[in-house]
DNA sequence: TATTGTTATACTCTATAACTATA
DNA sequence: TATAGTTATAGAGTATAACAATA
């Protein structure tokens, strides 16, 4: 039988190690700006494409104008483009333009230029921790 | 020789994985009665004790008015207290009181608790993987 | 009449500049 | 004269309430 304080100490130093671990990495950016909340939305529509104001609201969990101000800088900054819906003239589909999807890549791609200048320095054993880790953490988030 | 797309799979699946669970795990708190930034402060104070309003504002990377905004806040809830310094009249000492310390070990104990109902679920060897992983991932934040 | 988005307004947090007290 | 902290003020960001356009 496993002893309890394991346990807790696995939960304490995994808290930690995340916390510590992802702030560094999203110190790595590719300028600074955009404010986090609106390089949230820009990666997001990347990721999944086109959405409305209200379906970005909901995703990002704020409110509709708070939104609206967000996708109004993005749009300022060439980043996303507004576009009536044709099926329904209220909704606002936003998506991103190549150089939103740009600014979204650069930045991935410096977070993972500092990560594998230091995971290159790992024993293969490591390595493959980290790799294994990194689907059990995925499916933790998602559980 | 290790494939180069295994290694960069790696730093993209971790950089994945950390900033998930990270945001899953903040999402646990013991209230919302603190902003970010003023439980950043109080756990830090909590964590390495009591310091001048001018080290925690470069602790916290803000300028002295916002670090002397975030105390204020926190005196007013009764989270930590000022005190002058003996010796130098100038210097502000800001010192956790009971309620805050109280504070920071509940939100701790919700967040650990919430990844300890999942961490139970998972088999021995992925727990030992996660263990392993934390200390790793501590490595590569720090260095 | 309900829904989607926007505008108006207020509150919080941050920063820069100016000021006070102490070294 | 320099340093530590505070106050004054302005610039983003968020939210609630009110409004406009469309379904």
């Amino acid at each position: 039988m496993e002893r309890v304080s394991e346990e807790l100490d696995l939960d304490a130093q995994l808290r930690i190690a995340v916390g510590r671990l992802n702030r560094r990495i999203r110190a790595e950016k590719a300028s600074d700006e955009l404010s986090d909340g609106q390089f949230s939305v820009l990666a997001l529509l990347y990721r999944e494409g086109p959405h409305t104001v209200g379906e970005l609201a909901e995703a990002e969990r704020v409110t509709p104008p708070s939104m609206n101000r967000r996708v109004n800088s993005l749009v300022e900054g060439g980043y996303v483009t507004r576009e009536g819906s044709p099926d329904d003239g209220r909704k606002v589909i936003v998506r991103v333009t190549d150089a939103g999807a740009a600014f979204v890549t650069e930045t991935r791609r410096r977070r993972e230029h500092w990560l594998n200048k230091r995971t290159r320095a790992l024993t293969a054993a490591q390595r493959e921790t980290l790799r294994q880790a990194s689907v059990i953490m995925k499916e933790l988030a998602d559980s």
